[in-house]
DNA sequence: ACACCTTTCGAAACTTTTTCGATATAACTT
DNA sequence: AAGTTATATCGAAAAAGTTTCGAAAGGTGT
C-alpha cells in the first residue's frame, strides 16, 4: 500500500546539489529558495527558480515517502453545489492514494501571496482552482516548482495557457430559455450570476440566443446580475415583479437564485409555476426537494471535479492532455414551470404599460 | 508570515537520536517507526512508540519548515451541514496558517487502517473527528506520535478519554417537542437519526421527557428511525401520515429529513403548517428558505467546529482544555408550525383507530 | 578613514530518510 | 543431521535537505 504512485517519472532524479552547480551557488541557497528564506537576493532567487524549473527539480528522497496532497481552492465555501465538486476531487484524489486539502482564498480574482506561500510549502501534486483567475505570477511560481494546475470555471479571461474544466454553459442557458419559450412564455427574466464569471455571460448569452431565435425582444430591464445567493435571487425576482410590465418567467443563474425567486413569489402572492415560472442552474440536490421542485439545468458538478482532478494528474505525469473540457449539461423538468397562466399581450416588441401593477396579478 | 506557530513549544527539542537511545535501539530503526516501515519487529515497534509518545517526540528540523496540517474526517461527504463544519475548521485553521485536509472515511464505526496510515503520513497539527467513533488502536497510535485529536458529535460511547464538542441535543429535542406541544399537538411523531448516533438518541430523548412532562402517552408508532437524508425523511413522514391515527406534527432529527416530510405532507394533500406541523433539527441554511420557511433546532455547527479545532491547537500546545465541550441550541420558529387544525379527539392515551383513513384529512 | 550595520551567501553541523549488508532464525532439501 | 535457502530484523553508512553561523560585501554616519 501506498505505492509511491506511478513511478514513470525518473525525472525525479534531479537533485538540489545538481541545480546549484548549474546555478553557480551554493546547496545551501537553494535550500532557501525553495524553503522561501528571506536572505535570498532577488535576481539570485530567480535564477535559482529558473534553473528549477528547467530541471523540474523534485524532491527525491522524501518523494516516496512524503503525503501527496491535491489542493482544492475556493474562493468562498459558501454554497452547497462546493460540496459535489469537494466529493469529486476526493473521488479521485483517493483513488490515487492522495489527500485534499481545501483552502478558502477569500478573493475572486486571484489567491492571496500568503495562499501561494502555503502551497508552495505543501509541494501538492496539484492545484484545482474552482472559479477563479490565476496571475501571471502566480502561474509563475506554480510552475517553477512543476506544480500543475487546472481552473474549474475560469473568471475572468479565458487563458488558453491554463488547463481548465467547465460545463456547457451557453447550452444551459439557452436550453432553460427555450423551454420556457416553448411553454408559452414571452417576457422571461433572467438573473444569471457576477458579471466578471464566464460562466454568468456565457448562460447570459444563451439566454440572448434563444429569445432572438425566437424572435423575441431582448428587454434589457429583464436582465439581472446576481450573485448566485438566495437573497440576490429574491432581490433580483423582487425588482422583476414589481417591474411595470413584469415577466411571467423567471432564468436563474442558479439553484440558489431560484430559490430566492421562489420565495418572492410566494410573498407576491405568486404562485408557483402558475403564476409564475421559474428555472434554476445547477441542479444541486435540495433542487429535487424545494416546493415545488425545480426545473433547472443540470450541471455534472461531481464529474467536472473528477476530469479536473484527473487532468492534473495527467500533467503530472506529462501524458498530453486537452487543456479544455467542456461537459455537456442537461434540462431537468420538474413542477416550477408549466405555460403562463395569461397569454402575453402580443407579440410586438413594445412594452405594454399598462395598469401600473405594482402588485401583480393573483391567481 | 509562515511563523512556526506561536513557538511555546521548546518540547521539540527531542531529536531521534535521544529517543533512540532511551529505547536501545539504532536511530534508523526508530525512523522507521515513525515511518511505518515494515521492517521493524512489533515488540520492538511498540517499545519504540511507547518512547515516542512518552517523551513526546516531534520533529525538530522539519517543523517550523512543514506546512502545518488539520485533518477532517468525515465518514460520508453528503449532507449539507458538513459544509458549516468545513468552514468552521478552516476558520480557526486559517488563523493559525494551518491549511485543512479533508476525508472521508466511508465507515460510520471507525476510519479504516488505510486511512490513518495516510495521517501518520501527513503529520498533521491534530484530527478532528465528525461522527464517529475511535478504536483503541487508533487512538494508541495517534498518541504515539504526539498528534492530538478531537471528536464532533461522537458515535458509540461517550469515552471520557477522548475530548469531543458536541451541542445540547437533549435540551433541542425538548425545546422542539414542547412548541409543538404548546402549540396544541397531542400526537406528535419524531423521525431522529440512526439508532448508533448518540445525538440521534439523545433528541429522541428530549422528545419523551417532553412527552412525559405534558402527561402524554408516548406511542411507539409514532417513533421512527432515519438516516438524516431527505429520503429518509420522506419514508419516514409517509409511514406516519398512514398509521390509522396519524399524528398531526412531526419533529425530523435533521433539516433534511423534514424537507422530505414537507415533500411527504404534499403528496398526500396535506398543507403545512394547517394540516401538519413540521420541525426540523440543524438549521441549515436552506431551513430559511424552503416552503414553508422551517421551524428548526437551531445547532451552532459552525461554533462547534471552531471550538474543536481550537480545544485540537490548545491540546498540542499542551495547555490545560476540558474534554468534553457542549454549546447551547435555539428554537428558531418560522412557519412549518401552527396548532392543528382540529383537536385531538380527546385528551386520554388511548389510541382512536377512528375511520381507517390511509388518506389523511384534507383542509 | 573608521566604526557600525545590513544584506547576501556558503561551509559546516545537524536531522532525518533510505539503502544495503550483517546476523539470526525458520524452513526446506538431501 | 547437516547444509542450503529464504525471510525477518536491525544498524552502519550514505544521501538529501535544512538551518546555523560566520564571512564578505556594500552602505551609512561620524
Amino acid at each position: 500500500m501506498l505505492l509511491p504512485m506511478r513511478d514513470d517519472e525518473e525525472s525525479g532524479r534531479v537533485t538540489l546539489a545538481q541545480v546549484a552547480k548549474k546555478a553557480g551557488v551554493s546547496l545551501s541557497t537553494v535550500s532557501k529558495v525553495l524553503n522561501g528564506r528571506q536572505d535570498v537576493a532577488a535576481p539570485t532567487r530567480h535564477k535559482v527558480e529558473r534553473l528549477l524549473e528547467e530541471h523540474a527539480y523534485r524532491r527525491t528522497t522524501r518523494s516516496a515517502q512524503e503525503a501527496p496532497l491535491i489542493e482544492l481552492v475556493f474562493h468562498e465555501l459558501e454554497s452547497i453545489w462546493a460540496m459535489e465538486l469537494i466529493r469529486g476531487v476526493e473521488n479521485v484524489a483517493k483513488a490515487h492514494q492522495a489527500a485534499v486539502v481545501l483552502t478558502e482564498s477569500g478573493t475572486r480574482q486571484a489567491p492571496g501571496p500568503d495562499w501561494i506561500e502555503g502551497v508552495l510549502q505543501r509541494r501538492p501534486l496539484g492545484v484545482v482552482l474552482v472559479f477563479s483567475a490565476l496571475p501571471a505570477e502566480v502561474k509563475q511560481q506554480l510552475r517553477s516548482r512543476a506544480i500543475p494546475f487546472v481552473i474549474i470555471d475560469p473568471a475572468g479571461d479565458p487563458d488558453p495557457d491554463v488547463p481548465s474544466v467547465g460545463s456547457a454553459n451557453w447550452s444551459g442557458g439557452l436550453a432553460a430559455t427555450r423551454h420556457l419559450i416553448e411553454s408559452g412564455h414571452r417576457r422571461i427574466g433572467i438573473i444569471t450570476g457576477p458579471e466578471d464569471m464566464l460562466c454568468s455571460l456565457a448562460r447570459l448569452d444563451g439566454y440572448r440566443s434563444a429569445m432572438s431565435m425566437a424572435g423575441l425582444e431582448i428587454d434589457p430591464d429583464l436582465i439581472l446580475y446576481g450573485d448566485f445567493h438566495v437573497e440576490g435571487g429574491y432581490d433580483g425576482a423582487m425588482k422583476l415583479l414589481s417591474l411595470p410590465h413584469p415577466p411571467t418567467a423567471i432564468f436563474s443563474g442558479s439553484d440558489l437564485q431560484a430559490l430566492g425567486a421562489l420565495e418572492a413569489a410566494r410573498v407576491s402572492g405568486l404562485r408557483v409555476p402558475h403564476d409564475l415560472s421559474v428555472v434554476g442552474y445547477d441542479d444541486v440536490p435540495v433542487a429535487r426537494w424545494s416546493s415545488p421542485a425545480l426545473t433547472t439545468v443540470h450541471q455534472p458538478l461531481r464529474r467536472m471535479a473528477e476530469e479536473a482532478t484527473q487532468m492534473l494528474l495527467h500533467i503530472r505525469a506529462q501524458a498530453p492532455v486537452t487543456t479544455r473540457l467542456e461537459l455537456a449539461t442537461d434540462l431537468v423538468v420538474r413542477n416550477s414551470t408549466a405555460p403562463p397562466a395569461t397569454d402575453p399581450p402580443r407579440d410586438g416588441p413594445t412594452p405594454q404599460p399598462t395598469h401600473p401593477a405594482t402588485d401583480p396579478p393573483r391567481d
